[in-house]
RNA sequence: CGGGACGUAGCUCAGCCUGGUAGAGCGCUGCCUUUGGGAGGCAGAAGCCGUCGGUUCGAAUCCGACCGUCCCGACCA
């Protein structure tokens, strides 16, 4: 634990970011380049992401299966899109046994082609859809440039893997991920506000008819893609040969969707509510909700810690995590800053004032306000507090994204500085050409982040960039 | 894969120019003292100076090759 202060967000966003990741013990970098080690705090937060993700999956209808972290190469090949797609990210492995093997195998980046290949055994009769699976599981995408969280060549995630009888069928299974599993858990667990909207053709999903995300602004005006869930249209099907009997005798092919959701999460919440001081932990997801510091001298010290271990049960059977630090070695004010730039939403202290004053002080993280609250009324006032500072993570991040969103730019040239700047989204209309959207990414290094799912269609416009009539309304920014 | 920088203690780095006993801060261990916003004292452990080769009586230091890492560009959940 390092005792200097963090690097501010302001002078230096990424050195403030892989700081607070490595002190507040969230993940460090491992012998492998571009893999990561997730410590036991960092992995205790994908925990309770993972725990949301899969109650909301399951919810929806959805079992969870697991397939094997090798795909055959001729498999992985036969997927034309995918393929070409994945192409310079795959890890290929060559040798095993100690001899050469007969067929390299790749190293799954995702599952379709393994998953789809198997779906041409399950699937024989309309009776045996839809298939409503997912799994959890590592993936590997080799990467250039790795960031703790946001890009490692290996990451953890879920992806989920469905068959459906009917087009209608499959697009609303896509958009219910979106809503009811993803934006749920994003906005009100890990409460970052997103955007709901569908990806331009450049940015989709290789061998997707369509992608859908979800867009949130991080706090250094970057927008990072939190999840996304892809209709696949019958593609899958025709390449792996997935036919059955239909209602009418004839055979079908069925139409498929995939949805995933990573590790990448972690480094949205700490980007999202993170501040000069370190993580801020919306307490739904913060392995430690409250952490009571007791402050005791020689002869005080046995009454501190009895309270303390008072309030830590009382807060207990009221199912709060919570956890008393009463290390001997450190002081008080070096657990404050540490449990602040671990993020721990609530502090309580207890010393001789409180005792005296049959009270506990409490300090919440989010707005740095402390005061006293008397000893009965604790565990109702920290529930109450714990809710508050939820809701106003999400109110705050959601006020952010607002300030920070340029609506209908005045020209061409504010947009390209807006995004250049990476002052935050831009919604701007669009031609729908491809050309377009690539001059602005060389003018701008910002891209079309999507086309919001809530778009009046009956707007008019022209494009920002070529003045052609506007066929859709996106939002731009600068990426993670 | 192009361009740039750097490899010395767990971490951050000094030493290299001008060759001659391996250094600092933080962290770590022990003891003492402290505890309401990152305490202090004393003692201690810790190093293949990235690797291989060359020059030299002698190389962390000079030369070469290799390996690795980081930063900037093209790709990306």
């Amino acid at each position: 634990m390092s005792t200097t202060a963090l690097p501010t967000q302001s002078s230096d966003f990424p050195a403030w970011y892989g700081e607070v990741v490595r002190r507040a013990g969230l993940a460090e970098n491992s012998a492998v380049r571009g893999a990561m080690v997730i410590k036991p705090y960092g992995y205790a937060i994908w925990e309770a992401i993972q725990r949301e993700l899969d109650d909301r999956i399951k919810a929806t209808g959805h079992e969870n299966f697991y397939f094997p972290l090798f795909v055959p190469g001729s498999v992985l090949a036969r997927e034309g899109e995918l393929v070409e797609g994945f192409a310079p990210e795959v890890a290929v492995v060559t040798q095993a046994g100690g001899k050469k093997l007969e067929e390299p195998l790749a190293v799954r980046p995702t599952s379709e082609a393994l998953i789809w290949s198997t779906y041409a055994r399950w699937v024989e009769s309309y009776r045996d859809l839809p298939l409503l699976y997912n799994q959890w599981a590592n993936v590997v995408r080799w990467e250039l440039r790795p960031r703790l969280f946001l890009r490692t060549s290996e990451f953890l995630w879920q992806e989920g893997h469905t068959a459906h009888e009917t087009e209608a069928e499959a697009v609303a299974e896509t958009l219910t991920i979106l809503h009811d599993v993803y934006a749920d858990t994003i906005e009100n667990v890990l409460a970052i506000p997103v955007l709901r909207g569908r990806k331009s053709e450049s940015e989709r999903f290789p061998g997707a008819v369509d992608t859908y995300t979800l867009e949130a602004l991080m706090r250094d005006g970057k927008a990072l893609q939190a999840a996304t869930s892809h209709y696949l249209g019958q593609g899958f099907a025709r390449t792996f040969d997935v036919r059955y009997t239909g209602r009418d005798g004839s055979e079908r092919y069925p139409y498929a969707t995939s949805w995933g959701a990573s590790t990448r999460l972690v480094g949205g919440v700490v980007m999202a509510h993170g501040d000069d001081r370190g993580l801020r932990l919306p307490p739904r997801v913060a392995p430690q909700q409250v952490v009571i510091v007791p402050i005791f001298r020689d002869d005080d010290r046995a009454d501190v810690l009895q309270t303390a271990a008072g309030v830590a049960a009382e807060l207990r059977a009221a199912r709060v995590r919570v956890r008393v630090d009463d290390r001997g070695d450190y002081r008080p004010g070096f657990k404050f800053n540490e449990w602040e730039l671990k993020g721990a939403p609530v502090r309580i202290e207890i010393g001789s004032r409180d005792l005296a004053a049959g009270a506990v002080t409490v300090a919440r993280r989010d707005s740095g306000e402390k005061r006293q609250i008397a000893l009965p009324r604790v565990s109702a006032a920290v529930e109450e507090l714990l809710d508050d500072i939820q809701r106003s993570l999400y109110r705050e991040a959601l006020h952010e994204q607002k300030r920070r969103t340029l609506h209908a730019p005045r020209g061409y040239e504010e947009m390209v500085e807006y995004l250049r700047d990476a002052a935050g989204f831009v919604e701007a209309p669009w031609c729908g050409r491809r050309e377009c959207e690539i001059r602005v990414k060389e003018d701008s290094s910002g891209t079309i982040r999507c086309l919001p799912l809530d778009e009046e269609p009956t707007r008019r416009g022209t494009c920002v960039c070529c003045g052609r009539a506007a066929v859709a309304f996106p939002v731009w920014a600068q990426a993670y």
